[in-house]
DNA sequence: CGAAACATTGATAAACATCAACACTGGTGG
DNA sequence: CCACCAGTGTTGATGTTTATCAATGTTTCG
């Protein structure tokens, strides 16, 4: 369904955006920082609206995602405090995805100014940002964090496929654990206590599972003594025995009864 | 299948650049364009290389994969003629994934100019580059091939992880053999007759299945007139059947006897 | 020609979705 | 405050898709 030639919006029409573009005016210049508060499912923007400026997360959860013709929607990943919103949406100026706060959040927009430096910063040595040689162009651009943030997201979706293809429910669902729980640790947070404050639907959609089916994992994974779950809030009693299910790809399914420790 | 051969380069603006061109700190200029030809089964480059350049396919077929730790192969892509390869791979001037040419292939490697023409010419009245205020910071960066190139890249993994989760087995071959035909009649070839140079085990793991399944398929299409199947060469017959099926998501199941027409 | 890689077909079973029933939650209004 | 309701999460039973195992036919290439 994704291949859809010519029906609808797929997110597939970047080519139209490409070689000739209406003389946009360029992005108006945003001096002052933004700073928005938003309360569980309202939305920082939707699919297909104009965005001149990123934004960066200070505070709750966001989920991003496309929903496609046949009314099926996409999870595209989870943004928490510190990340960048919007970079990777808004070539074209143009959103291509939907972004929900999934609890009160807060996020800050970018001024111009910002945008800049991030744009510029990324050589180590950092040059004035007001010349831009054909040298560097194959240097700090590439270097440039839009560029890697990007990149990131490519190295994302690239292992996300590669998890959906050979990798059982219960390792799925015990990567994302470890992966989340790493970046509440990174935020400065508990590595063992985590708050997932998106629904089972929303998890699944973005693992590729039915809810039944990750909320037995879940369960599993309790009478396993691995987590201790109560909904939205999960600790980790026994990481080992979650990463080597992570690690376990395909072997690990609901059914094999091999209990690992 | 990755890069979009949008942009045909035009040489002439590589001369706005030309005088900045000097303070390259890093990447080796190549000013002389630099054909390859491979055999099959021939690397282009394989993972971790550093790589200054990105090149075009100028005849042949490409795969590019990853290999991860326990040794199994993600196939991200098939590259035709006109794509850029190398473009999302070379953030850090180091590969992440390998390409490998599935047939007597060609490429050649871009210049320094072409590529800072490249980089350079997505905005439409392209001002004289030399000077990078933080206005033009959100439109000719945004706009860059570079930027697109790898924006295609991330709405296509999208696509492709959408179809993984919704799409039977049927319609991902369909949707496949589709975009394929249609990227063959893009670059003046036949819209009917593929050629496809893959092996079925690189097709299965872009799609994400098993050899069997995947012959099965085909086996299932060539039985209801959809397809004549040689292995390698495949004639369409009936084309509206197979955007039927293309579009009909999970529904279309290998054992679904629903004979659409 | 012969061996190895590849493709196809069949039988079986595993993993997961789906359907259905029920419990829990939180918010609303009586 | 309680009753109610809708949304949500859990658990069980069943069905289907597709991976896996196995066998055979086919192509490729030394």
């Amino acid at each position: 369904m994704a291949g859809q030639p010519q029906a609808h919006y797929t997110p597939g029409q970047a080519q139209h955006l490409s070689p000739t573009l209406p003389s946009l005016p360029v992005a108006a210049t945003l001096t002052s920082a933004k700073n928005r508060i938003l309360r569980r499912k309202e939305h920082l923007f939707h699919a297909g609206e104009p965005l001149s400026h990123p934004y960066r997360v200070m505070a709750g959860v966001f989920k991003s995602y496309v929903v496609y013709e046949d009314g099926s929607e996409q999870v595209l990943g989870f943004h928490l405090p510190g990340d960048l919103i919007g970079f990777d949406a808004m070539v074209g100026r143009t959103t291509f995805c939907a972004v929900m706060a999934l609890d009160t959040a807060s996020v800050r927009q970018l001024t111009t100014a910002e945008l800049a430096s991030l744009y510029c910063k990324g050589g180590e040595s950092e040059q004035s940002p007001s010349h831009c040689s054909a040298a560097e162009v194959s240097d700090s651009h590439l270097h440039s964090p839009v560029i890697h943030s990007m990149y990131d997201e490519i190295l994302r979706l690239t292992r996300l496929l590669h998890m959906e293809r050979g990798c059982s429910t219960t390792s799925r669902l015990a990567s994302f654990l470890l992966e989340y729980a790493e970046g509440q640790s990174r935020r400065g947070g508990s590595r063992l206590t985590l708050h997932l404050p998106m629904k089972r639907r929303d998890l699944a959609g973005y693992l590729g599972l039915a809810t039944e089916t990750l909320s037995r994992a879940f369960s599993q994974f309790r009478d396993q003594g691995l987590l201790a779950v109560n909904t939205s809030d999960i600790e980790i009693l026994n990481l080992a025995g979650l990463e080597a299910i992570a690690a376990m790809g395909p072997a690990a399914s609901l059914h094999s009864q091999r209990n690992s420790e």
